[in-house]
DNA sequence: TATGAATGAGGGTTCATTCAT
DNA sequence: TATGAATGAACCCTCATTCAT
């Protein structure tokens, strides 16, 4: 849809010619930039959300678990309008939708803490403060699109699947 | 100076306020806005560049040489006007800032990555690709300023020491 | 028909909703906004009319008559479009539809004046100027959808009583 | 200042044009257009007040008071902004600019009924309901603006004489 | 150095109007 | 007749920037 940086800071009329229609029939489909802005939030927090969930009912162990949702969260974040987002700053939301927005990032943050922390009861992991390794975690891969080019050496295929990889040996004993 | 989040989306206006000055008198002391981001990330980038610095003449091995460093860019990115120029689009600078201003951060960059290198060399690291990982430590660390906050249960430096510690940690075998 | 206030400060799409149907089938109806202000102006005018015209062919003296017209005029004032109508700047007409459209105003304030004259000839009246004595009674009239509500302590029909017997005794000696 | 009708139909363009300035400059001066509209409210509605306070200290009766209040809202109304504001839609203000604007404009319409509710105790004026009386008069005048033009063959000055005497009249036995 | 006033470009938003179906 | 989608002009407002003092 967009596949550009920094969402809030496009221009409603660059955001519609991008989108090939004219800025005053952008108002048909958004009520205002606010209401655009928490719908892309919403959409692409909900593909991390999906991969969460769906390892939730997974036989494999946390380590296993987490190399998939960080490998899904990651292609979302390169491939999609989510790294425009997560780039965004969440004042750029009203107050009534930063809530349940934050609502939803909350509980995508404690899924990874609880995959963590199972990791390291069952000793897959070594002993490291959950909240800390999750927040040193997801900002290793949040950042990435400030950096990630298409054009690129790398695919966001082999991003995905190196990151993963190095994040989940990062917490190996 | 600034100690805030988001320079770029501060008012000329809001600026001069927090400076205690009046916004016709900024820009005596900056030609525009542009010219003051710059600076400060310049000012801000000096910091962590000197850390880097002062570690090579250090005696110690790369772990320590780097858990060092990791510390006070983090401090600095958390101390400082630091954190707001991290998240500040770079796309505010002028082209004609941008340019120096990279050279410095990829000089950065490449130290922490040296330091990487060096340490697997010596066994001190696991075997890791030296150039992702550099940018998921580096990332972790820049995206502190997105949920730190002065008044939270962490300090700075707690966070420093834990953070420093967790991705020198991610590094050993 | 819409039977609220500044027809002209509604939108074309909310003129549609109160009427129950789509705005693009709006304009299947009436050309543009303005041909829809000017058919409620005219429909509105006329009620003021006939009840001028019928009071032409009445028996009754000259205070009997303007009483009838005054109050038929209050009630068409509260009781229908036509206090929207009133209030609405002719601003909003075009030139080609605001002549006629004054023409009749025209027509009716003359023929209030008329009556005015006419009382004040046949010593019902005391010697007032029929002109500002017209401005003032038609311009009380006018007014009162400013401060009438439906909801309020007054019917409309008290109203009309009650103004059109203070107004007519205004004017008697 | 502005003299002209319906302010809250002027672009703040407009509005700038006719200061001789430019409409950036505007909103140095005031917030935004609401802002301006309700200090234009105010300091009409002053004038008003001020003619009405000044009455109460005179030792004249009811009837001469009520008249000089009355020439003097009329010229105030013909005079100044005051017209454009009457005949403005109060929803142009923000809920908590129209209260206290609504506040003064009731104290002004009590004190109009209060000077009738003490002329028909004295005896000056005959048994009428102050409060519809009160519309009456107050409706006529707020008229005005609607027929008035400067150019007209009336001085705004003749018709404040003859208005005020006419009203005054017209609650006279 | 410092200030208050002024400017102009551009961004968000509304709304009458049109058009294919 | 009726609709939903689309358009473009115009409006309110913000903000970096300038300038006289």
């Amino acid at each position: 849809m967009l596949r550009e940086r920094g969402v809030a800071s496009l221009t409603m009329q660059e955001i519609a010619r991008r989108l090939g229609i004219t800025k005053g029939n952008l108002y048909y489909y958004f009520r205002d930039k606010q209401d655009l802005l928490y719908k892309c939030h919403l959409a692409c927090m909900k593909l991390s959300l999906r991969a969460l969930k769906e390892s939730q009912s997974s036989p494999k162990g946390p380590a296993e678990r987490l190399r998939e949702v960080l490998r899904r969260h990651i292609r979302a974040i390169t491939d999609e309008v989510y790294g425009a987002v997560m780039l965004t700053d969440l004042e750029s939301l009203a107050p009534a939708q930063r809530r349940p927005y934050i609502a939803m990032r909350d509980r995508f943050e404690r899924g990874i803490r609880a995959l963590i922390r199972e990791g390291v009861e069952r000793g897959e992991f070594r002993e490291v403060d959950a909240r800390l390794a999750g927040f040193a975690v997801l900002g290793a891969i949040n950042w990435i699109p400030k950096w990630y080019s298409p054009n690129g050496p790398l695919s966001a295929a082999a991003i995905a699947e190196a990151f993963a990889d190095f994040l989940v040996g990062a917490l190996e004993p």
